[in-house]
DNA sequence: GCCTAGGTCCCGTGA
DNA sequence: TCACGGGGCCTAGGC
């Protein structure tokens, strides 16, 4: 049984079977369509070759010929997606009654529609979010500091949680937060209201450190006026060991050419 | 000339064929394909039925059954991608210089192969951005409060740029963010920085006033706090005409439908 | 090139 | 369900 099929017909006939196919198979059509969005903002896309992913979740994407970002597109959750003709326009529309989006998709020529009988049951398995960064430096505080003890992970405060938290030596809190891609103004504030929080609930002196991949000469000058430190971490070159060791077995997999 | 092109061969003609294809054309595979991806993030990706797509500016995608994002991508900018056989497998693969980034996708069966001789120098219109509603409210004042009158937009200062600015009949100084979706915290507190700047560096008083389309419980209480004052907007129900008005002539094109 | 901020962000997690 | 925060965020705009 074969995996996709291309389509025939007129617009009329192609909305036929593609409001058969719905949600049963991915619908794929490439073809010349103009667009509408109109929702949380208003878009107008003219003319010009596009192609349209329709998957089984009723997710739409509609792919110009540049870029990882869609046009246009409509997450699942929508109601259901409506394929009908306008004469030889072939409409591809949706409505999410909740929030009144509409997003109208008006394909006045159609090069070819596919179907694709699509079965995947695997997930992507990751490693590298900042939660594993969190844990890494948990194992190896004396990355933060010679006298950095952690105590805590994801202590949570009215401002939100703390990535890490620990002590030095003399019983001062330590604060961490971790930040895998360079830090931003943004972050060294967060790191602020976290320790000021301390301040004020603790009544002790409270550190604050900051971990990212780098700094900007404006994010060290705020650093500098906060008297907080900040850590540079090379995640890519830290963790390249212990991600193949973790993943192995399904790398192993992976290069031994053997489907699934 | 048909716009698109379904090629047929061995996996060693289809790596052939795509690398001669590569940057000319949209290509589109449908397979069962893992992919690994070493960067940033290490990801792996067990086998599994996933739609490839590469576009002319060599960005990738790679999209499995389910909803809007990719399971894997590549942007545009990292090297030649490269189509290879092994064996019958078929492989295509981009390495990031820069970064070092890697993503290999290794299709063990290829169901269609199809490339796309898309043509499209359409722009995406869009009406409704925050700079949009920004504007908007410096022509409404009224809607922030009976007595503010709008000064500046996008007013900079070391901590980021002020949306709107403005002044009461007292005189003090009013600082408005303005967000499109409901507000979050990290919104309030990016409204403190500001506020806490200006109080700093002009020794008056200042009022803060954070614009968005919703606000929750613990944001409402953060604003209460810091003593600033919501404002909720239903941008949808301001816009409808306006956005309309900008767009008719546009809209006009779009039911008309003549292609282009 | 880097830095900054927005996004129809999307998406997972947890309450 | 909603709120919150991360993301290989992506992308546009400034400098």
């Amino acid at each position: 049984m074969k995996r996709t099929i291309n389509l025939k017909g007129t617009a009329k006939e192609l909305a036929q079977q593609l409001s058969e196919e719905s949600c049963k198979k991915t619908i794929v059509i490439f073809g010349f369509c103009k667009a509408i969005f109109d929702g949380r903002i208003k878009s107008f896309l003219p003319g010009g070759d596009r192609l349209l992913i329709v998957k089984k979740d009723e997710s739409l994407i509609l792919h110009g010929s540049k870029g990882v970002k869609p046009l246009n597109w409509q997450k699942s959750g929508a109601g259901k997606i409506n394929y009908s003709a306008k004469g030889s326009t072939l409409v591809v529309s949706t409505f999410r009654p909740k929030t009144k989006e509409t997003l109208e998709i008006l394909f006045t020529r159609v090069y070819q529609t596919t179907t694709f009988d699509d079965h995947d049951s695997a997930t992507l398995n990751i490693f590298g979010s900042e939660s594993d960064l969190s844990d890494y430096l948990f194992d190896h505080p004396e990355i933060i500091g010679p006298d950095f003890q952690p105590t805590t992970r994801e202590y949570e405060t009215p401002f939100g949680f703390i990535d890490l938290r620990g002590v030095d030596k003399h019983g001062n809190i330590i604060i961490v937060e971790v930040k895998k891609q360079s830090a931003t103004p943004a972050d060294a504030h967060q790191l602020k209201r976290y320790v000021d929080y301390f301040q004020d609930v603790e009544k002790v002196s409270v550190r604050g450190v900051l971990v990212a991949a780098g700094f900007s000469e404006k994010v060290l000058s705020l650093l500098r006026t906060y008297d907080f430190k900040p850590v540079v971490v090379f995640w890519q070159e830290i963790f390249p060991s212990k991600a193949t060791l973790n993943m192995s077995h399904t790398l192993d997999d992976f290069y031994n050419n053997n489907p699934k």
